[in-house]
DNA sequence: TCCTTTGTATTATACTATATAATACAAAGG
DNA sequence: CCTTTGTATTATATAGTATAATACAAAGGA
C-alpha cells in the first residue's frame, strides 16, 4: 500500500490520502472488498500518526468509500449512488472552468477526461 | 457582484470569492477587461472584511487571472497558458475519478463537462 | 482465559490557517 | 488637499490540522 503525500502543498494529509484512495479505487486498483491495511500499519508506513490515518478512514467511510469492521479491518466497498453529489458537481464545475479560462479546448478536455476515467488517472 | 458565499462549508471564504471569480470568468459574465468592485465595496456589500478580499484579489492576481492598479482599481486579465498546471490536472483527475466511482458513466460524464464547458456552468 | 489486533475515543499540546479589527501607507486623479 | 485605490502592519480570536500518549471495546487465536 503505497500512497504518495507531498507535504509542502497545502492540501492536509488527511485528505491527501482520502484522495489517494479515492483514485484508486476510480482506477481499479482498489476493486470493491480490497482490505486497506490497518490504521496503524499504514500511519507507520507513511511517517505519520495513527490518528491521522483515523481521520482519513472516518471521512472515507462517511462517504460510503469504505466500511470498518473492528476485528475484520477495513475494505473497499462500491456504491453507486442515485444521483451526483452537488458537492462534486461543484468540483466539476470549478475545475472545467478553470480549463477553459486556461486555454483548454473542448475537445481537448473532454479527450483528458475520456483518458483518465479509461485509464485510471494512475 | 453577486457573489454567492457560504459560510457552513469549509472552503475557505477567500477561496470562495476567488472560485466564483474564476468560474465567472469562464462563463463569460466577466470578459477580458471587466472592471471588479474595490475591496472595501465588496467586502461591505459580502458583509466580510477587507483583507478577506484582498486575500481572494491576490492570490487572483498572483495566478494571472486580473491585474490590479492603484488607483484604475482591478480589471479582469485573459491569459492562456502553455499548458496545463499540474495542479489543475490533478483537480480533473480527482473530480473524474470520484465521478466514476460514484457511478457516473462516461458518456454522461463528458456531457455534464461539455455542458458546463458551454454553458459556463452559470 | 489471556493476548493480540482491530477501529475508535480521549486528553493535551503545538502549530498553522483563517478571519476580523484598527490603522497606516503609497499612488494618482479631481 | 482630499478621496479612492490597493497594500501592509499589528494584534487578536477562532478553527483546523497534526502529533503524542493513552485507553477502550470487540473479537479471533493460542
Amino acid at each position: 500500500m503505497l500512497l504518495h503525500l507531498d507535504f509542502t502543498i497545502d492540501t492536509p494529509i488527511y485528505l491527501q490520502i482520502r484522495n489517494e484512495i479515492v483514485r484508486g479505487i476510480a482506477a481499479g486498483a482498489l476493486p470493491s472488498g480490497s482490505l486497506l491495511p490497518p490504521i496503524r500499519t499504514l500511519a507507520e508506513d507513511l511517517g505519520i500518526n495513527m490518528m491521522t490515518v483515523s481521520k482519513a478512514y472516518s471521512l472515507l467511510k462517511q462517504e460510503g468509500y469504505i466500511q470498518t469492521d473492528r476485528r475484520a479491518g477495513t475494505r473497499i466497498c462500491a456504491h453507486p449512488q442515485a444521483a451526483m453529489p452537488p458537492e462534486l458537481r461543484q468540483k466539476l464545475e470549478l475545475a472545467v472552468s478553470e480549463a477553459k479560462v486556461t486555454g483548454v479546448g473542448l475537445e481537448e478536455l473532454l479527450d483528458i477526461c475520456r483518458s483518465i476515467y479509461e485509464g485510471g488517472a494512475l
